[in-house]
DNA sequence: GAGCCGTGGTA
DNA sequence: TTACCAAGGCT
């Protein structure tokens, strides 16, 4: 696939007069005003905004990050806190292990590097809750570095410009960094411009149920347009969610959360009918740390 | 590597 | 209404 692709294109003055150029251009003027896009947004910022990011959309995330940043602007206020604040604090942000992992973040920041967010893209890995993607958008996002940064809407655009499929596959292939890579400028100022541009192309225009193919920069050379954007994507398998444990535990974490005073057994029982179930995802929870029992009762750590 | 981990909006 | 989707990471 990257073989064929390279046959195509074996300078990278087209590529970037092809594809980079005309994306670039178009997000100068497309581009949303994000908080954390804005240039005196600390690289804490960032990392805060790609933590809550993670599955989550942009229009839920901004007033909750706003927050966070008003009352922690600096990793070591968060990590002075316990756990359970943070937890308390990401709300209904939706996988309160993100929060666990934040607050953990912020304590190694502290702790192994003097309270600065590290530029340097190993150190960010070795964070809890940062991984590859998230690790390659901090450097490129906060440090402007040359970072292959690759999430799911710049996935499902390279699909679907260079290979003509509609979505991409459930986890990125070797083949998809190496021609991420191929693509990336040389210059770090411009490759940085490149990754917020081509993920903003993914989020509004070439998005995955209804692409506005009539405003993409890229339309002339895209495949997938060309072969009529066909529904070829393989279909997933979807993970349901009314009923499942995950409903569960988000209905124990729930009460928690919006208790100051650490709850009684009766109380969580009060979540959730269904005894067994509700044990096991009361227990998953203690086994996550998100949940401390006492004696008696229940509280955020 | 497949499965698991929350929540709310949209068609 | 059900099903899919939204800037992933971890085991």
């Amino acid at each position: 696939m990257l073989r064929g692709w390279l046959v195509r294109h074996t300078r990278r003055v087209d590529v970037s007069d092809q594809i980079v150029e005309p994306v670039v251009e178009w997000f100068d003027e497309a581009a949303r005003d994000l908080p954390w896009r804005r240039p005196e947004c600390s690289p804490w910022g960032v990392l805060v905004s790609e933590f809550m990011l993670q599955q989550t959309p942009v229009s839920r995330v901004l007033e909750p990050w706003r927050r966070w940043l008003e009352r922690w602007p600096v990793p070591a206020a968060l990590a002075a806190e316990p756990a359970g604040e943070a937890i308390r604090a990401w709300g209904r942000l939706g996988y309160p292990r993100r929060a666990m992992r934040l607050h953990a973040a912020a304590v190694a920041i502290t702790e192994q590097h003097d309270g600065q967010v590290p530029s340097d893209h190993r150190q960010l890995l070795e964070l809890p809750g940062v991984g590859s993607y998230t690790a390659a958008a901090i450097a490129s996002f906060a440090f402007g570095q040359r970072q292959v940064v690759l999430d799911t809407n710049v996935r499902r655009v390279l699909g679907r410009l260079l290979d003509g499929t509609a979505l991409p596959g459930p986890t990125p292939t070797r083949g998809e960094y190496a021609r991420a890579e191929a693509l990336l400028p040389d210059e770090p100022a411009l490759a940085a411009r490149w990754a917020a541009a081509s993920m903003e192309l993914g989020a509004l225009v070439c998005t995955a149920k209804r692409p506005e193919c009539s405003r993409c920069p890229v339309i002339e050379i895209c495949a997938w347009h060309a072969a009529g954007t066909p529904d070829n994507a393989v279909p997933r398998r979807g993970q349901g969610y009314a009923g499942t444990d995950r409903q569960c535990r988000g209905a124990i974490l729930r009460v928690l959360r919006e208790s100051e005073e650490p709850v009684s057994a009766a109380q969580i029982d009060l979540a959730w009918p269904e005894p067994v179930q509700r044990e096991r995802a009361l227990q998953s929870l203690i086994a996550d740390g998100l949940v401390v029992a006492t004696s008696l009762e229940y509280r955020l750590p």
